[in-house]
DNA sequence: ATAAAACCTGAACTTAGCTTGAGGTCAATG
DNA sequence: CATTGACCTCAAGCTAAGTTCAGGTTTTAT
């Protein structure tokens, strides 16, 4: 009968080991898990003691960030799954759909901007008077009625 | 002979005047005036007066972070005109063209990231071994040799 | 058995871009 | 001429996402 090899197989993992694989520092696993975005066991002399699957718990999480997406609502989104547990493949599909949407949103947001950039780049308008770039408190908030050009956002 | 309004014409503008006008609180107004980006000058009782160009100064500013461009380095920009000078329209054209190259490059680095993030979730690769998303430090680096699909920003 | 490497906690520090507060002065108005 | 409202300075506080430090404990390797 062929034994596992007792120390290779599915040992927990140090906080250190985390940190060199999932290339987070130490300091920010702490961080993390003081905000409740990963947990961990303990050993018997009190320190920190990982699951295999906190490797994917972190990995989701820097996605996550790269889209811009704040630690804390990061944490929301994880705390919402079933039990804290870690996303499976059907949980990271909704949750990297939502992240999707929320990069959508961003790059369009910018790509408007750069619309509007344009325009007054071509116009010089910033120093004149209707500038879709100027916001609404400036000068032609008080000069009359007419189209306001409000871009909230 | 008409005599110009000596009130509304030409007149300095207090700090208040400008945050109305420019949609900027006051504590703001003097922020910028610290970090070097605004200059006033002062009242017989020490109180700002702006010339009405601080309104354009304002604007470009504005507009400068809405692109996400720090404000130190808006304060550089703006440092290097002749004299520290409020843009002209041909300041302004360079430098709308300086940020809108960087709107570019965030726009692109976005859009980069939205497919790594399609392929990924179509694959659910997150998960297992070559995924783009994630990073060099990860699994794929130890694990021998290969394309190792580094990814810098 | 001991030394080095890794780990622990808690508190303080960092950057950006402001805001808020305290304590006091200036300016416009009735 | 007195009362507001606007203004002044300086210091401290805020958020995000961590890092750094001090002082002490645990694990691992020799």
């Amino acid at each position: 009968m062929t034994m596992p090899d007792p120390v290779a197989v599915g040992r927990d993992l140090t906080v250190g080991e985390v940190a060199r694989r999932s290339g987070v520092a130490v300091s920010a696993l702490h961080f993390y898990e003081r905000k409740g975005l990963i947990r961990s066991l303990r050993s018997a002399g009190n320190q920190r003691r990982y699951p295999r699957e906190v490797l994917r718990r972190v990995a989701v999480i820097k996605v996550a960030q790269r889209v811009g997406i704040p630690l804390a609502a990061i944490g929301e989104a994880l705390a919402a799954l079933p039990e804290g547990r870690t996303p499976t493949e059907e949980d990271w599909r909704a949750l990297s759909l939502m992240w999707r949407q929320e990069l959508d949103r961003r790059i369009d947001r910018l790509m408007r901007l750069r619309d509007q950039l344009d325009e007054c780049i071509g116009c010089g308008c910033l120093s004149v008077k209707a500038c879709r770039l100027r916001n609404p408190h400036d000068v032609l908030a008080r000069e009359g009625p007419g189209a306001r050009l409000l871009d909230p956002d």
